[in-house]
DNA sequence: GTCTATAACACGATAGAC
DNA sequence: GTCTATCGTGTTATAGAC
């Protein structure tokens, strides 16, 4: 509540042991008994050091999605600067928005399938924290989307920025199990080419002509 | 066990009531108490009629996905008749594959948020089911896509064909909330254009140009 | 086939000693 | 800040009457 101790390494533990298997298993089939059990300390130190099991959870899903989310408007301004009175080009945009999910993920693969889970699907009580970090960059990327694709309506760009993320966080939550899926003929063993093959694509369909009204 | 009693109207309604709830909670949020009070049922009657919660989700699942996948193939085939010597339009493909799901959702959407759980998030039990759910009608567009796109890899195609399925079930996820995520931007009273849509997005990322190697 | 009652167990959370 | 012990509740699943 005062100053953070940041070397409080129970805390610390704790919110690594609970990424990890919310990741694997989500909010309701994670038990605090797990958590603490993996991060090797008492079960009630969960609800001294957070309070309760959504807090923890929300904690975790934050330290993952704020910094990725710093990173993808820190990269967007580079990219807006260096294009200076020209629009951003597009696979730019796209680069930024894709690139910080998965080298935050590098070395801790079940982190991606959190991502996922947390905008596919989550926990009732994370309504309201996912519309709070969902609407904080999807505005930007909108305005700066909409004068690079200046001949899609505003509906259109968003309507295609969601199906950019819907791929995107797909892949991430079969990232470990893709070779599996594929039976061998994808290989998730080269990220780089992995998220250029990604942007191809997502640059490919946010590039689509307009669809002519019925 | 043997003939099917199809006139059990305690069978149907904890089905129908299963499904709408395992869509909006998942399975680990949703109890045989809220289902068998959602169906007027009691409370014994799942493990009388299903022997388990985990038999009844996947008998759910099973009753959603089967019929959607074997209208997939049945207007793919159409659709190869009807090319008869020329590769299948791109479009038609991607069509066959979009179309019957959101033609099954109509009047029911909770089901649409049922598919993308699976298929995004299973349960661990479902693993197996899911992959041989997914592996059968997968195989099959594979080997139809590689004649409609013969510049690309076999796993070029897989991953893309992986890209479309996000972006079809994070629409699918996200069907009954992109209008307040969207903050009005976007409707979801027009079911044909979404569906056209998402099939133009999903159709210039399967064809965009192959990604150059590095 | 439907019901009541309950077994057997796991859960999140907390009180209180150290 | 960490621990043990436990409270109160909710869970799936089942036994057994009807």
């Amino acid at each position: 509540m005062n100053l953070d101790t940041c070397d409080d390494a129970t805390h610390e533990r704790i919110l690594n042991a609970a990424e990890k298997l919310f990741a694997q298993h989500g909010h309701d089939g994670t038990t605090l008994r797990e958590i603490t059990k993996a991060a090797g300390v008492n079960l009630a130190a969960v609800n001294y050091h957070f309070g309760s099991k959504q807090a923890l959870y929300t904690e975790v899903f934050q330290r993952v999605i704020r910094p990725i989310n710093e990173r993808r408007l820190a990269i967007l301004a580079d990219a807006e600067q260096l294009a200076g009175d020209q629009p951003v080009p597009l696979r730019a945009i796209v680069d930024s928005f894709i690139r910080p999910v998965f080298e935050m993920a590098r070395g801790r693969p079940p982190f991606l399938l959190l991502m996922s889970r947390n905008f596919s699907a989550p926990p009732a009580f994370m309504h309201e924290v996912m519309g709070r970090e969902f609407g904080k960059v999807a505005q930007r990327y909108l305005q700066v989307l909409q004068t690079s694709l200046p001949h899609l309506s505003p509906a259109e760009v968003f309507w295609r920025m969601f199906y950019v993320t819907g791929s995107m966080l797909f892949v991430a939550a079969h990232s470990q199990s893709i070779e599996r899926l594929s039976q061998g003929l994808c290989r998730s063993d080269d990220p780089d080419a992995s998220i250029r093959r990604l942007i191809d694509f997502a640059v490919a369909g946010l590039g689509a002509p307009k669809t002519p009204v019925a």
